[in-house]
DNA sequence: ACCCGTGTTCGCTG
DNA sequence: TCAGCGAACACGGG
C-alpha cells in the first residue's frame, strides 16, 4: 500500500524492466472493471497493445508511463489505490495472486498489475497529454522532485481549518504524503497532529517540510528493492519510528508512550510527550 | 464473526 | 459557494 516512496520505486522498477520494450500483448481481467474505467477492460488491453514504452514518471503516487504507439505518443496513468503493486515475472514464473492485468513485454518478461481491493486505477492518455488531467492538474509540487517550499506550505497550511494531521492527507499541498508519513513527519518535527494547521509558527512549517523529506527519504532508502517489503505483510518488520506502534514507548524520549487517535477517519500516531 | 486497513471520491450539510 | 465530513468502494488478514 503505497505512499511516494512506495510509488517512487515502482517507477523505478518499471523503468529498469521495461524502458524501450514493446507490448507484444496486454490482458486486462473483465472482472476488475473499476481499475480501467472509463474504458471496458478488453477496449484497455486494445489501446496499449503493441505500443512501446518511452518514459515513466512519478507525481505524488500517479504513475505516468509514456508509449509510443507508432509514432502518435499515448500515456498510461497509474494509481496503485491501497493495495496496488507492480510485479515482474520471469518467462515460466507462475503469476501471483489479484493479478488483473498482464503487460507482456516483447523479451518474455510479464509485468502484472497486482491488486486485491481493486482500489487501484489503470487509465489510457490519449495522446500522453497527462497535463489536460484534472486529477493531476490539482496535486501541489512533488516533494522529491521540487523540494519543498516553506513559504507556500506556509500559505497552504495557514487557508485551512484542519487539523494538521487531515490537512497533509490533501494531495494538493504536498502530494505522496499519505497516512504514514503524515505521522512519522509530525513526530520527527514534535509537532502535535491534532493542532489547527494554522497554528504553525513559521519555524514549525519549515521545520514540518524537513521532516517530510526525511520520512520520505529514510523509507526509499530502507525499501529500495525489486519488490517492495510492505509493513502489513507476514515477518516484515515495521520500519516506522511510530506508525501502527501504539502503547510502545517513544523512540524519542523513551517515557511517553505512543497513542493512537482517529482523525478524518484515519489512525494517527504520536507521542503525546515529545510532540506539542 | 468482527474489526481493521500506507487511498480516493461522492454527496450532504451548515 | 464551498470547506469539511462521513460513507462508500472491496477484499484479505488478524
Amino acid at each position: 500500500m503505497p505512499e511516494l516512496p512506495e510509488v517512487e520505486i515502482a517507477a523505478r522498477n518499471l523503468r529498469r524492466w521495461a524502458s524501450g520494450r514493446r507490448l507484444a500483448d496486454v490482458e486486462a481481467e473483465p472482472s476488475a472493471r473499476r481499475i480501467f474505467r472509463p474504458l471496458a477492460p478488453r477496449a484497455f488491453a486494445e489501446a496499449l497493445r503493441g505500443s512501446r514504452i518511452r518514459e515513466v514518471r512519478r507525481r505524488g503516487k500517479h504513475l505516468l508511463v509514456t508509449l509510443e504507439a507508432g509514432r502518435a505518443p499515448l500515456g498510461l496513468l497509474s494509481h496503485l489505490g491501497m493495495t496496488g503493486k507492480w510485479l515482474r515475472r520471469g518467462v515460466g514464473e507462475p503469476p501471483p495472486s489479484h493479478s488483473r492485468a498482464r503487460l507482456h513485454l516483447d523479451d518474455g518478461v510479464v509485468l502484472h498489475y497486482r491488486d486485491p481491493r481493486l482500489f487501484g486505477r489503470l487509465r489510457v492518455v490519449p495522446g500522453a497529454r497527462f497535463d489536460d488531467l484534472p486529477e493531476l492538474a490539482a496535486l501541489g509540487p512533488d516533494p522529491l522532485e521540487d523540494g519543498i517550499d516553506a513559504k507556500r506550505l506556509a500559505a497552504m497550511l495557514g487557508s485551512t481549518r484542519r487539523p494538521v494531521k487531515v490537512a497533509l492527507l490533501d494531495q494538493r499541498i504536498l502530494p505522496g504524503v499519505g497516512n504514514i508519513h503524515a505521522s512519522e513527519a509530525l513526530f520527527i518535527a514534535g509537532i502535535d497532529p491534532r493542532r489547527g494547521a494554522r497554528s504553525l509558527s513559521p519555524a514549525e512549517v519549515r521545520r514540518l517540510g524537513r521532516a517530510v523529506l526525511r520520512s520520505i527519504r529514510r523509507t526509499l532508502r530502507k525499501e529500495y528493492g525489486p519488490e517492495v517489503a510492505y509493513v502489513e505483510e507476514p515477518g516484515a518488520e515495521n520500519p516506522f519510528r511510530v506508525y501502527a506502534r501504539e502503547g510502545e514507548r517513544c523512540p524519542r524520549c523513551r517515557a511517553g508512550r505512543l497513542r493512537r487517535v482517529v482523525q478524518a477517519q484515519r489512525s494517527t500516531f504520536f507521542c503525546p510527550r515529545c510532540q506539542g
